[in-house]
DNA sequence: TCTGGGGTCCTAGGACCC
DNA sequence: TCTGGGGTCCTAGGACCC
């Protein structure tokens, strides 16, 4: 039988992650804390980094919103992981030292990580400020004549190429993993945190992959790992012997039909270099909730200020959008979101704050609020736009 | 212990048009 | 008066990811 498709070269992907990013960075510009347990995360004020006297703010005793947003490891063996309330983790570990973030600097740090791994392979994929996928399969190929015979043993000698480049760039580790796609190598740069490279090969997928629990897949998050414990499914190899149709029945025809590719380690997806933004937005957690009677002036501050804030970033990025959106999330931590979809494509904050305006009155505000945030989405870059236009127009 | 801020993608219903 | 089916756009909510 004739393949539908033309056979597809193998592939060489690989995934990098930086290992505790944000605590990292922090930890070159204060070496002293190195071997500490450290936290990044909270507001602003209540995270104080240094003190005058050279100290610096702990855990403990602190009171206030907030989630932790990275953790050294020497702090994650005390229990303390990202996205755990503060107020929790200081009864954890009240003298680990708590650093504010200062996402400037993570930005400065992942541009310098990420131009350093393209210098090699070009080939990369963004995926949020401290990971990557990179396509190796070009590299792997053109290291064919003077490299190993195997070209999986070619492949970690690249990934060792791009630690040592990455480190020489920014002094901060990476962990990789490569493997023939992203599902796979994305559960392949865990298994040797941090500074490792690890390969799955595609023979190695039952005994490595299969053993783990399904929540390892990316994509399968808390709900759905709920879901399958219930269903009596807790490993990747219990989720990959079930049968398609039942999966499908459970839990919908896309979903259904991925996990089932997911669980035996099928995904084709491309390394993709570049893509279009679809939405920009701006939120804030407020210290205190608001209430919309008594607190209506600083609400109507706040909310202006956000819609400047997302002009601000429109203009910087060169885009417009045609829908806005606002979000309020209450005190019972009910979200509601509202959004309009105008003629024409918008980028000042005045427009802006006129439509998400229009929003608010769609919704009853009959609790105090704790967040507050707007969005623009359907985004068009404005000068492209208004030459189709013009070209239109001499149709 | 009440849970940040920036995103993407999917679903589902209703409007509207052909 | 009752009956279509398909396609696209808009809106709201939710799952998930970093």
């Amino acid at each position: 039988m004739e393949s539908a498709h033309p056979a597809r070269s193998a592939r060489y992907i690989a995934h990098l992650d930086m290992d505790a990013f944000y605590a990292s960075v922090e930890l070159l510009r204060y070496p002293q804390l190195r071997g500490k347990p450290v936290v990044v995360g909270g507001r602003r004020r209540a995270a104080r980094g240094e003190a005058e006297d050279g100290g610096f703010a702990t855990l403990r005793g602190y009171s206030g919103r907030g989630v932790i947003t990275t953790s050294t490891y020497e702090a994650r063996a005390l229990g303390v992981f990202s996205g755990m309330g503060l107020m929790k983790a200081a009864k954890l570990a009240p003298d680990a030292v708590l650093l504010p973030a200062d996402f400037e600097a993570y930005r400065r740090y992942s541009r310098l990580f990420k131009d350093a791994v393209r210098a090699i392979v070009p080939q990369v994929e963004d995926r949020g400020i401290d990971e990557i996928y990179i396509d190796f399969s070009e590299a792997v190929a053109a290291s064919a004549a003077e490299g190993a015979p195997d070209p999986w043993a070619r492949a970690r000698a690249i990934a060792l190429d791009i630690q040592r480049a990455v480190r020489e760039a920014t002094g901060l580790s990476c962990s990789i993993g490569i493997t023939p796609n992203k599902l796979l190598s994305k559960i392949a740069s865990e298994l040797n945190k941090p500074g490792g490279v690890s390969v799955i090969r595609p023979d190695e997928v039952r005994s490595i992959v299969w053993p783990m629990a399904v929540r390892k897949i990316n994509g399968i998050g808390p709900k759905a790992n709920a879901k399958l414990e219930r269903l009596g499914l807790r490993t990747i190899g219990e989720l990959a012997q079930k049968d398609e149709a039942w999966l499908v029945e459970q839990f919908g025809r896309s979903y259904g039909a991925w996990m089932h590719r997911a669980a035996r380690g099928e995904d084709e997806r491309p390394v993709v270099t570049w893509s279009e933004p679809k939405s920009v937005s701006r939120e804030t957690t407020f210290e205190d909730d608001l209430h919309p009677v008594r607190d209506k002036a600083r609400l109507t501050q706040i909310f202006t200020g956000l819609c400047e804030r997302v002009a601000g970033d429109l203009k910087r990025k060169g885009y417009a959008g045609r829908t806005i959106g606002l979000k309020i999330r209450f005190d019972n931590f009910h979200t509601v979101t509202r959004d309009l979809t105008l003629d024409a494509p918008v980028q000042d904050a005045r427009a802006i704050r006129r439509a998400a305006g229009e929003c608010l009155k769609r919704v009853s505000l009959d609790r105090r609020i704790r967040l507050l945030g707007v969005r623009v989405g359907a985004l068009s870059r404005p000068d492209i736009s208004s030459e189709v236009h013009a070209m239109a127009l001499f149709d």
